[in-house]
RNA sequence: GGCGGUAUCGCCAAGCGGACCAAGGCAGCGGAUUGCAAAUCCGCCAUCGCAGGUUCGAAUCCUGCUACCGCCUCCA
């Protein structure tokens, strides 16, 4: 069964065929580094991630980009938005550099937390500047592209499949009648290649004069420096339909003259407590505010993964108490495999496994279908239970799951450690039990309990496990 | 105004015309087990926004209505 996956491009479902067999070139828009990351980005940075595992779960070797975007761009094509980077600089008392340099460690900080893996390069918009101006020099050269007032513009009118991936064609945009004029360009739609300013804090030395680059090149520009002119995958948050990725599209396939994406993928934004989320509601989460009040960032991860992309997942905290529970669920039966001990193989545990196997395999295949994959194993750990199972049987399912999680990334523990102390006092506690000094052995575990470490009575002994 | 999406149990969420009088997780209730717990097992817990229509058959298709969300200026 191949994988298949929804292109935005074709509004529909299809079967994955990258340009090289079993190499897969992804690109995803990563974060504008002028404050930290909300949730609503990291739906779209673990999406990449599952995206990323998953296809490695099934052989591919994976070259995988995200850009980071340093530099300010405007708001708008008319030189009058303002710039994000110059209005935090402004905020915080810092320059732009200074800026970009706090927020792109923190968001470092914050996808290893939650277990996202890196992609092979993090290319930086800043240090990408002469590849842009290239890029603007193949436009022009090709006739896609002109100089006007020193600023260089993008000919919508030379590329006759502008629209395509959103839907905006020329006319309807027009009849939006939403553009602002702009006496410079020669359309309504074209959009900015390079803005010749110098007296912009963050610019840059290029033909047209000292200035900065348009907000769309960039991922143009470093796309093809790190992989190719042609990318198997490029993901981004559906806001980026247009438009951004409209205009990708347009500048390197004028520019190539090669298709630029078989496939791109778009995350749905998520919605917290039903609404859309906004600072002025107040329901607006970064990561590190959520485990600061105790909020596990498993669980968050968990919260954020098991939605599958393309549906508007609805956030909320209650969720990701429920997450903890569920990935709870999955670890206590890990551990309690590590006490299987029948004397024989049960055969029903392998065809279980098998069946399991073939659900999460066909659930992901189908554009990543993560609820129904994470049904099948809650089936299985419910089926499993019911099972005596041998040390064999055991290690089969540990294996399985241990591949189940190097896609879905949750399982694993985190390293605990047990001091002295704690295995002191789970000693005590058995004395005091043997001794039938209950309110003893009581006292202990709810201090344990406070402590964080959770005990269970079981006719194998004791375990323990963090909460 | 233009383009697009979503509405399934208290909460989250699969389902894409028949195997569904609807997976799975969380919460809840009853029981087994336990010194008490925890974990685990068993049982209970929805006719799918509203109104029509198509069909032998609809959560799944069509029409209308309502609500919410996204894009059309930065935003995952």
């Amino acid at each position: 069964m191949p994988i298949r996956f929804y292109n935005t491009l074709t509004k529909a479902k299809q079967d994955f065929v990258p340009v090289l067999p079993g190499q897969v070139c992804m690109y995803h828009c990563g974060p504008t580094v002028y404050s930290f990351a909300h949730i609503g980005n990291f739906r779209a940075y673990i999406f990449a991630d599952l995206l990323r595992r998953y296809l490695e779960y099934r052989g591919f070797q994976v070259h995988q980009v995200m850009n980071i975007t340093d530099v300010g761009h405007l708001t708008d094509d008319s030189d009058e938005g303002e710039d994000k980077m110059l209005v935090a600089a402004g905020r915080e008392g810092k320059d732009p550099w200074e800026i970009a340099r706090f927020y792109s460690q923190a968001f470092f900080v914050d996808i290893e937390k939650l277990r996202i893996r890196k992609a092979m390069v993090y290319p930086r918009a800043t240090e990408h500047v002469p590849q842009m101006v290239r890029l603007v020099e193949r436009l022009i050269d090709r006739g896609l592209a002109y100089v006007s007032n020193r600023c260089v513009y993008f000919d919508v009118t030379r590329f006759p499949a502008y629209g395509r991936l959103s839907g905006n064609t020329l006319e309807s945009l027009q009849a939006g009648a939403r553009i602002e004029v702009n006496p410079d360009k020669r359309n309504p739609c074209d959009f900015t290649l390079w803005v010749t300013d110098d007296h912009h804090i963050m610019k840059w030395e290029s033909p047209w004069g000292m200035g900065y680059p348009g907000w769309h090149i960039e991922c143009s520009a470093m796309s093809m420096t790190h992989l190719s002119e042609t990318l198997d995958i490029h993901t981004g948050g559906e806001d980026n339909i247009f438009p951004h990725h409209e205009c990708e599209i347009a500048q390197s396939e004028g520019a190539t003259g090669k298709p630029f994406v078989g496939c791109w993928m778009h995350t749905r934004h998520l919605l917290v407590d039903g609404r859309k989320m906004s600072k002025s509601l107040g329901n607006f989460h970064i990561l590190r505010d959520l485990l600061e009040r105790g909020y596990e960032a498993d669980a968050v991860r968990y919260s954020l993964l098991s939605t599958n992309y393309r549906q508007p997942l609805n956030f909320t905290l209650e969720g990701v108490q429920a997450s903890k529970q569920a990935v709870s669920r999955l670890r206590d039966f890990l551990r309690r495999l590590e006490e299987a001990s029948a004397t024989r193989d049960n055969p029903e545990a392998a065809a279980l496994l098998a069946r399991t196997v073939a659900g999460f395999e066909a659930a992901m295949d189908d554009d990543l279908n993560v609820s129904s994959a994470l049904a099948a194993l809650f089936e299985f750990v419910r089926d499993a239970n019911r099972l005596s199972l041998s040390r064999e049987d055991a290690a089969l399912i540990r294996a399985a799951f241990g591949r189940f999680d190097q896609v879905l990334g949750v399982l694993e523990c985190r390293p605990a450690i047990l001091d002295e102390e704690i295995e002191r006092l789970i000693q005590e506690r058995q004395a005091a039990r043997q001794a039938k000094n209950f309110a003893r052995a009581d006292a202990i575990r709810k201090d344990l309990k406070d402590r964080g470490i959770f005990l269970e009575d079981t006719p194998q002994g004791v375990r323990w496990k963090r909460g």
